[in-house]
DNA sequence: TCGTACGTCGTACGTTGTACGAAGAAGTAG
DNA sequence: CTACTTCTTCGTACAACGTACGACGTACGA
């Protein structure tokens, strides 16, 4: 499992397959097989030990603390595992680490005092933003702000014609100077969130 | 495109293949080639079809029911064509749909009176949102909301221990009680999102 | 000593993406 | 009409894939 994992970060989901994965580990590419019925339970077995990584909310600290911590911690797991991402899609049956986290995850939100409806609908919320900001982040073309910088300007500036895309341009360039930081990025919208949330509390 | 768009609607993007695509089409696999460097491009040109089937913010209304009636459109969108989701983490170079699409909703905001930076902030979030929703959305194991009673009853809470998963266990009996719907349950976190976006214009 | 279970793997089959180059179709210039 | 180019189609071949099947060695309790 964590050879897969290590794999599929390393070169990507597409080139992880099993005789690869199994040279890796010295290993002849059928006897995977013992372990394992297909690859797809292959496929979901590494979801879940990404799940695994992921923080708890802590239990002692309110719960936006808590619940900014665990989401802090998610986007830094899925940004080193952006794979999981894209196969999460396909997989419809939660392992159990996947579980767990949710169990704490709702746990926390009913103890905070949501109402069990709103916890649901908080948790939507709350998930939604975090997969979908590491769905974004994932498929940016670059990684540290430097390399965003030098991209703005000698790829996507180029790419986008100023009359055809005038507020684009103008995002960019604007993002160019102020510099963009995924993980503050990521912060400035979960504290929006967080806060849209807080008044959904009934004061127990 | 079309073709293979239907394609991977009716089986999976796992299931199409160049020859597959080919046959569908009545002609032969390498025919394709003429029209797509690889299937990677094939992939690309997919992903911008679906891009271009999302409704742009239409400029006659406030922004808030504009960005309403794109993000409900996208999710409608992305919920027909769920393989698009998972395609967009490898993906990095966005087509031209995708740029107008860009363009329309940053339009938008800019024209709401979002200073830069912040409508970079609120695309962020929005965008986040959206793909995580759609992202959770498909890999639901159910359909509808019958299908998803039925499920419940019959295998998610089985499945789930009472004594491990307390919480998990209260609020899926919850929502079997209270029936779930995807559109309702968007919706609701979409118009706190909006809700917590309004502040931060600023007056024109 | 032997049966049973555990763990490994070689071979083989059908399918995949696509490099290569041949071949027909269609258009243009003389 | 012919000659030549450009457009479009596709057959073949190759390496890599997931995995069904069955053979094999080893460990261990009886």
């Amino acid at each position: 499992m964590a050879e897969a994992v290590r794999l599929a970060d390393r070169e990507g989901v597409g080139e992880l397959s099993m005789r690869r994965l199994a040279r890796a580990l010295g290993a002849g590419a059928m006897s995977l097989y013992y372990y394992v019925a297909s690859k797809e339970e292959l496929l979901d077995a590494m979801i879940d030990v990404v799940f695994e990584e992921i923080e708890l909310p802590p239990e002692e600290t309110d719960w936006q603390s808590a619940m900014r911590r665990r989401a802090v911690s998610a986007r830094q797991v899925l940004a080193r595992h952006p794979w999981a991402i894209g196969l999460m899609e396909s997989r419809t049956s939660p392992g159990p680490a996947n579980l767990r986290h949710r169990e704490a995850v709702t746990a926390c939100l009913r103890r905070a005092g949501f109402p069990v409806l709103t916890a649901t609908h908080a948790n939507w919320l709350l998930d939604s933003y975090v997969y979908g900001f590491a769905l974004q982040e994932a498929s940016l073309p670059f990684d540290t702000a430097d390399e965003f910088a030098d991209m703005a300007e000698d790829v996507f500036l180029p790419q986008l014609p100023v009359d055809e895309f005038p507020y684009l341009n103008e995002s960019a360039a604007a993002l160019v100077a102020a510099g963009f930081d995924p993980a503050e990025e990521f912060i400035f919208g979960l504290n929006l969130v967080l806060a849209a949330l807080e008044p959904l509390r009934v004061p127990t």
